[in-house]
DNA sequence: ACCTCCTGTGTATACGTATGCACATTATTC
DNA sequence: GAATAATGTGCATACGTATACACAGGAGGT
């Protein structure tokens, strides 16, 4: 059935370990026995057994990637770099998408069969972190972070953004200004939040209570809550979104109800997904480099794994956002 | 560092055959036994390794997922069904995204850590189902298929979709007819365009060279493909394209370029993703339930490999395409 | 009381690779 | 030319789990 090291070996007439050492390049093995082994590993078309290795190294060069939901237009664009990167860094990538993040799933992680896990759909209140940490199963937080502080993490001064957002609405002489954010028990939802609010504040314009809506990184929440916002009186002129994917969600609402974008209402994003630049959208939103971000965590983790972060203290690579203008913003003309 | 079965044997007062068997369920354990060995891998927070099992199973409970490009739109719609039903048949998946699918990416599927693959965007010409079935390794094709007809696949019947598209444009009255397919070597581009064609020479319409076009399912080959389509002339008054995602990059042309769409524009696309339905572009396009396909490929593959479809002819599951229509279709109102 | 059968558990071993150690052979040194 | 060093290879074993087989002990039958 499968060919073995040892198959290897007879054909070559050497011994099973010295096929091992052969083929992963063991100096101390001659040039002639070299040869005759990687002939005869051809010959058979030998592929060495994952499990094999695994179970005498301890370490199966496999990184576990938890995202809650695929089909949500965001995470493509982290996971894709991820995976790249990782294997750049002779890693696979196991991809767990659950909507459950339980217990169940903790097993899926915790039976060797990973060497490190990349959090990239973490809340704040998940003991995911705690429960890793405690049985030494390396990882690092990508894009959102956990509550425990003191772990590796590539992110983006979401805070920042959210302010970098505020001040270009008031800029442009927005007073009635509402925001549809992420989660609060995500640190980008609440940082992004934060900072739009901090800056707001300082320019000492109110953001009321009936122009807040809350809900998932989804098209749907940007839909739902825009149709609320405009039920509203005052209406708003402009809607800050707690990433592109809800800020589409809203632009969808503003097409149905026959709202111009950017005209009666301003709307701005967060994260600059490709889509934001395409001409049915022209989203003004706040950008940062997913992809470098995503790199960033692929290292970081498999520096802590390899030992060269030796028990070091947390990293952190936190990116920085800026304003990209295209369409969906604009001056407030008319306000009573 | 990591607990085994020893460990959990020693504290219960059994064998390490003994755990094992109780924990996996044998019903010849007494229940006295395997309370006690329950407990003693609580206790320890016991999680079987997977090396180990795979090593002595020879199985691994693993899906190797072939996909070139996961930042197209259109893959995560079947990755995530995919996922969620290998997971309901009990098995992990493991997802490859290549450029290459060379013989780099072969040793990553031979070395026995999986027990089957999904190719989701295999080409015609591609060895690497011969290298499968070669190497007898499990495999289905989802939604594309290779050039051998002899294996499990879940696909859409592309020709009767291409034939529906043709047929509605008949219907709506258009003779300038234009269609920017996928790849010739793809089964998808080939049997979609293959349709259309027919179905139009069927109303004995030409479809003209100049009118034609081919490329990746991508957007750009779309919006490039479209920009080309509409200096020539007599400019088409329809478009029919290989697949949404191409569409949508038409329809970012036809926006950019003041081309208004329906009136002097229809377009047509294929596999009705979500965004397909979004506001900005309520795309008219031929239906089929990808999930259905996404969720067919794995119990195909999960029976293969359960040998329950014990060295069978080969199974196809083939879902019908149905049209959507939407606001990017209209009856041809003037042309010369 | 003997034999048979069944139930439950332990013993031995297989799965495929990697590596510490011993050892044989050849090269080096004085 | 003998002692020593360097080089290359084999032997034994570990990694963690699952399973064929042996076997002990008790139940049931006559």
């Amino acid at each position: 059935m499968g060919i073995t090291s040892h198959d290897v070996a007879r054909l070559a007439g050497v011994s099973q370990p010295t096929v091992s050492r052969a083929l992963r390049g063991d100096t101390r093995v001659s040039a002639a026995t070299r040869a005759k082994v990687r002939e005869a590993a051809t010959a058979l078309n030998y592929v060495p057994s994952e499990a094999g290795r695994s179970l005498s190294t301890r370490s199966t060069r496999r990184i576990g990637v938890l995202v809650t939901d695929l089909t949500n237009p965001f995470y493509p664009h982290l996971i894709a770099p991820l995976h790249d990167e990782l294997e750049r860094l002779d890693n696979r990538m196991m991809l767990f998408t659950e909507r459950t993040e339980a217990a169940v799933a903790a097993d899926r992680l915790l039976d060797r069969s990973i060497d490190g896990v990349v959090l990239a759909t973490v809340t704040l209140d998940s003991t995911l972190p705690a429960e890793l940490r405690r049985r030494d199963l390396p990882f690092v937080f990508l894009n959102r972070e956990g509550g425990s502080p003191t772990s590796d993490a590539a992110v983006v001064d979401n805070r920042l953004g959210g302010e970098i957002a505020a001040r270009e609405l008031v800029r442009l002489g927005h007073r009635h200004i509402a925001g549809i954010f992420g989660p609060e028990n995500t640190s980008t939802g609440r940082d992004r939040e934060l900072g739009f609010r901090l800056a707001l504040a300082d320019a000492e314009i109110a953001l009321r209570q009936t122009h807040t809506r809350h809900g998932p990184f989804e098209f749907e929440t940007g839909a739902k809550a825009l149709a609320d916002l405009l039920e509203t009186t005052p209406a708003p002129t402009a809607v800050f979104c707690g990433n592109d994917v809800i800020a589409l969600g809203a632009l969808d609402t503003a097409k149905r109800a026959g709202v111009a974008v950017p005209d009666e209402l301003t709307v701005i994003g967060f994260d600059d997904i490709p889509m934001a630049s395409w001409a049915a959208f022209e989203l003004t939103t706040v950008h940062h480099d997913m992809h470098e971000m995503a790199r960033a965590a692929a290292r970081l983790l498999v520096d802590r794994i390899s030992g060269s972060a030796d028990s070091a203290e947390p990293r952190r690579v936190v990116l920085e956002p800026e304003l990209v203008r295209r369409g969906t913003h604009a001056e407030v003309t008319s306000h009573r």
